[in-house]
DNA sequence: AGCTCAACCTGGCTGC
DNA sequence: TGCAGCCAGGTTGAGC
């Protein structure tokens, strides 16, 4: 389930547990991942202490001793930390041992990633993974006026929809498909329109939606941190109601016209035609 | 540079 | 029930 909201809500509820140990084991059940996880990734990691954990976009950043472990979950990706008493699921796909405490990452579709980073405290931002991303929503660069500035700059001469423009990550980091959606109900802006067409109002308005939509889904998230600590919990149950996403055919919370879903760049989108304005 | 699209992989649901 | 077909929260990399 992850978009920004749940990989904040899982770095969140790991880090008390993880920050400050050092990896004592490192278990690979299946490494064949988005990219192979490094095979030599307990001889890196084993006596490395995690100094912090950060969040870049979807990407979790572990700040060890000599670089970084860089941790995405994908489409489907769980991370969440057990102990040795916790059956072994089918699907999980990497343990990393901190003594008794085991952070595992459980994957299906394995469109996630481990990987290791081996850099200077500061230089991970360089990482080509990383260096591309747009700002983060909650960051100063993306706090009052400058978040709708930065924006309807970015859109600028674009012709892509805006749907697909908001979701690129490019602009700002972290609105994956479901929020993509519901940010641009929100903000009252149909998916087709050109990122282009945007004008500095609704650029502002719209930036103001993506925070909102975002806070309130980690907000949500938040609620259920306490069921990172068990094997029984169920992430992704906390999402966030939504006023689009999913909702085809159903009516319209503020208009009662059904709902339409579409095709973009081969994802699904949801809107109201009535609401939203090209 | 901007944009589109196939690809990675597994499981769950729908409809015949 | 069984099975084929379609869909799913992300992102890269090739190609125009």
């Amino acid at each position: 389930m992850p978009e920004l909201p749940e990989v904040e809500v899982t770095k969140q509820g790991i880090e008390p547990y993880i920050q400050g140990q050092k990896v004592t084991d490192v278990k690979i059940y299946d490494g064949r991942l988005r990219w192979p996880v490094p095979k030599n990734l307990a001889k890196i990691l084993i006596g490395q202490k995690v100094h912090q954990i950060k969040r870049r976009g979807k990407y979790l950043l572990f700040r060890m001793d000599d670089g970084h472990l860089i941790i995405h979950l994908g489409m489907t990706g769980v991370l969440r930390v057990m102990t040795s008493k916790d059956e072994l699921k089918k699907h999980d796909r990497v343990e990393i041992a901190f003594g008794k405490k085991l952070l595992r990452l459980h994957d299906p579709r394995k469109f996630g990633a481990v990987l290791w980073s081996p850099d200077e405290d500061g230089e991970i931002e360089k990482h080509p993974l990383i260096a591309k991303l747009g700002v983060e929503p909650f960051s100063d660069e993306f706090s009052g006026d400058r978040a709708g500035h930065l924006l309807y700059e970015h859109a600028k001469g674009r012709q892509i929809a805006i749907k697909q423009w908001l979701l690129s990550g490019q602009a700002v980091v972290g609105v994956g498909n479901i929020y993509c959606s519901e940010s641009l109900f929100m903000a009252g802006i149909h998916p087709e329109m050109p990122a282009g067409k945007l004008t500095l109002p609704r650029a502002k308005k719209l930036a103001e939606s993506v925070k909102d939509t975002l806070s309130r889904a980690i907000k949500a998230g938040g609620s259920s941190l306490k069921d990172f600590v068990d094997s029984h919990g169920d992430p992704g149950h906390f999402m966030l109601q939504t006023k689009a996403y999913d909702r085809a055919g159903l009516p319209c919370v503020q208009c009662n016209t059904p709902i339409k879903q579409i095709t973009q760049g081969q994802r699904s989108t949801y809107f109201c035609s009535k609401c939203q304005k090209k």
